[in-house]
DNA sequence: CATATGTTGTTAATAAAATAACAATATTGA
DNA sequence: TCAATATTGTTATTTTATTAACAACATATG
């Protein structure tokens, strides 16, 4: 699900967004692996796997800067602590979350989402039905809680989960009070400053491709 | 301007991947342009809005067929027709969604679906509590009853969202019974025949994307 | 021990996508 | 009416991503 979000660079030899987000889907099949006791995997078991190519697999890769073993493949324990290291899935990175409807209630229930570096510490609505509510350990409060449970604890990534057209007021609320990287999951397009990081999640894009290939082909 | 509507396989002209998956957000951005009553929108400033090159912009609309008017712009009621015509959002492509758990039914109940082409007619799970419920006119059955609505209904699409380990195996069923397309939440990557579309929504290569980019710039 | 082979990892070629350049033209306003 | 200009839409160029080619080499096998 992907929509290319433009990204000030200053580095040069970044990863490929591309490559950076094939590597959760390897991640996810050598866990697999490792659950079977594979020890050792190549480059051509893992093309096979996703149908794709395998020097793309290497190329993939060789930027965490694992090294494989010529004839043998690649560690898959290694290649597990190694893709986690890089990705930063170990990191516990803190979010806040808007908006604890259908989607919301979800992301803060979800556990998985753990390993892969994401800790949901709070939600906020305006629903009172809602409001102080408890979901897996998360409290969900008030909007107007946010300014001081932002100063508190530090939180530098903010969820959007609202309905579409309060997508926009939140945005702003959280560049007011320090968040510095959004993940917006509704459809509509929010403007912030060019410092602030936005990562859109449209499973509208994906349904217009799985539309477009049954229709089209 | 060659208008481009076949996108067969051999079709020399086919619409660019992210050219597809662009195209809804521009369509829920003319949609809220038209509730503010706006009636012509140029390619300058949908890529202002979305912070893209306005050449962009003109080139994805030219996929869908539409004319713009010199030093006017496009019309907005007709870009929004249009890109729904083109994806196909009205068609009300049927649907069976396997694992009604936090995710599957927060996708049952989510209304907004509709406007973009998908209506999820039944929905299948093995755990008794959620089975024979009945989700926004929606209801769950038992897995065993999939044959015998498969052959009923003509469903060509299925929704995986049971757990990471029951994916393969679902997917194998849908395979079986005539699924023709198969929408993946899960991380796990799935084994089909050439033949069936897959698509993977997967929020874990966001999330590497907004870890990389708070972390690492 | 020596040779055949599978696999990595690099460099080169190709393909795809984004951006830039620009020509055509309809609309506005002098 | 006519020139200035904003905007579309095409073609060319550049950038990025993927695929192909191949050299290096560790391992297995005879
Ligand atoms: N439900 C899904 O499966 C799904 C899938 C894809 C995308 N989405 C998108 O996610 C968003 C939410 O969908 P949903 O189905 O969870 O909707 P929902 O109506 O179930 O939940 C929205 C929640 O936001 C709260 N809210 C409203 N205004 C708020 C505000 N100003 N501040 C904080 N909270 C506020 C509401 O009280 C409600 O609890 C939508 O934009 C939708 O397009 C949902
Ligand atoms: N919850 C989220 O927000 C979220 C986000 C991203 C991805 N996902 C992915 O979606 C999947 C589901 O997540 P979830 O949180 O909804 O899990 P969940 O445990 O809440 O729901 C899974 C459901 O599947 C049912 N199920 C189990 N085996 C089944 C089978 N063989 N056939 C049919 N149904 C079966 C269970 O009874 C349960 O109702 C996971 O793979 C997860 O990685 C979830």
């Amino acid at each position: 699900m992907r929509i290319r979000t433009s990204n000030g660079k200053g580095d040069i030899n970044q990863i490929p967004e591309p490559t950076l987000r094939r590597l959760p889907g390897y991640l996810s099949f050598f866990k697999s692996l490792k659950i079977n006791n594979v020890e050792f995997v190549s480059s051509g078991q893992i093309a096979a796997n996703f149908k794709m190519d395998s020097t793309l697999v290497t190329k993939d890769l060789s930027y965490t800067g694992i090294k494989g073993r010529t004839k043998i493949g690649y560690n898959v324990n290694l290649l597990i602590d190694t893709i986690i290291q890089f990705l930063d899935f170990n990191s516990q990175e803190k979010a806040f979350l808007f908006g604890v409807g259908n989607l919301g209630r979800a992301l803060i229930k979800y556990q998985g989402l753990k390993s892969y570096g994401l800790h949901i510490v709070a939600g906020f609505d305006i629903d009172p039905a809602v409001v102080n509510n408890v979901l897996n350990d998360v409290k969900i409060h008030p909007i107007d809680e946010f300014r001081d449970l932002s100063r508190k604890m530090n939180v530098r990534l903010g969820i959007i989960t609202t309905p579409d057209a309060k997508a926009q007021e939140i945005a702003d609320l959280m560049v007011a009070w320090g968040i510095k990287a959004i993940w917006n999951f509704t459809p509509q397009s929010i403007k912030v400053p060019d410092n602030i990081i936005v990562e859109n999640t449209s499973v509208y894009s994906d349904l217009a491709v799985i539309l477009n290939r049954l229709n089209n082909q």
